[in-house]
DNA sequence: CTAAAGTACTTTAGAACTAAAGTAAAAAAG
DNA sequence: CTTTTTTACTTTAGTTCTAAAGTACTTTAG
């Protein structure tokens, strides 16, 4: 049998936490209290998210954003780019590239100009795969955002920013997902 | 030589992108937008906190977790309901259990009343430990989050509110971290 | 009571990563 | 040129998790 937690039973019940949370305004520890909502919600969309595609798609959330990156760069990339781009180490492209070749989704070119590089590429299978998964994908984020109207959705989105500029600032780290080019290229 | 990516190297230069950002209101996709920058704004943090733990104190993050759940427990507490509240696996429980238990940071006792369980508890040096590093990561946070104004926080904290009720009714899922709770009874 | 079902913890195998070292090609420095 | 350094990828060992099965105790139903 499978351990895997129940978290609707988990700690008290939402009206109640909820309600704790509602009257918390004002007092101190403010930060720290929005960061651990913060990642309470983006912990439970990922693993709702990584839950969906395991079961309706029989695929990883990594190999997802692996295809995601590729989607979108028809002429390929080097994995040395595409381990910038996923913030992983190359290590961890290559035990991915051989899993997706294997699998037939993309395939490695040696690059004519750089023997050291290859290109890696989606395959036709790939790319129709990964364009059948991005649309389930979004209709899935528009459903576990439904709680919010445009107007919030405009104001998180520009108070995040606010805070990825400060990040960057203090870090000089900064990284895009990748559905989020795709979705600026789409205008 | 590591291969950790760099990435303040990664994709197109903060202004570029954020100006993009920028342009791209009343655009469609605004959820998955939002979404995927949450996810962005996430990630940095928890990574970069990660890091922080580790080359300040030697600590993991999810050993972090572990101790700040316990922290609020002077009664200790069942490793069943750590594994919920901590919402990993019970198997991961054993395995942080037997570790910190190694290094002298909690101690494991036999319930009374239940022969299947053990009751988990910080030792004395374990209670210590915590509470001087509970106090850095706060000010981790606070240095952090230093791009948003009061009134942003607040902002920030009630939508992440409304999102997480909804994804709590669709999914019959709620969970809180443990620091969440500690600041909540601290008034 | 006793059998069946459930629960708490542990163990095992495996997935998805990282850091660090290894190999080979390219670029830079002399 | 030739040497040194850097770069692109791979390999290896180790970490942190999960799912599933195993063990032992407890609870429930007859």
């Amino acid at each position: 049998m499978s351990q895997k937690i129940d978290p609707s039973r988990a700690q008290l019940s939402d009206a109640d936490e909820l309600g704790h949370e509602a009257r918390s305004e004002g007092s101190d520890h403010a930060a720290l209290k929005l960061w651990l909502r913060m990642l309470a919600c983006t912990t439970q969309l990922e693993d709702e998210i990584r839950r969906r595609l395991r079961t309706r798609f029989g695929i990883s959330l990594p190999r997802f954003d692996y295809l995601a990156q590729l989607y979108r760069q028809p002429d390929g990339l080097k994995m040395k780019d595409l381990s910038r781009f996923l913030m992983v180490t190359g290590g961890n492209v290559t035990g991915l590239t051989d899993e997706l070749e294997r699998e037939g989704l993309v395939q490695r070119e040696s690059s004519p100009t750089d023997g050291r590089s290859w290109i890696v590429r989606l395959t036709p299978q790939g790319r129709d795969s990964f364009a059948a998964m991005a649309q389930v994908h979004e209709q899935w984020i528009l459903e576990l955002f439904a709680g919010l109207d445009a107007k919030a959705v405009q104001q998180l989105y520009g108070q995040l920013g606010a805070l990825r500029v400060n990040l960057v600032q203090q870090q000089a780290v900064q990284q895009l997902h990748p559905l989020e080019q795709i979705t600026k290229d789409k205008k």
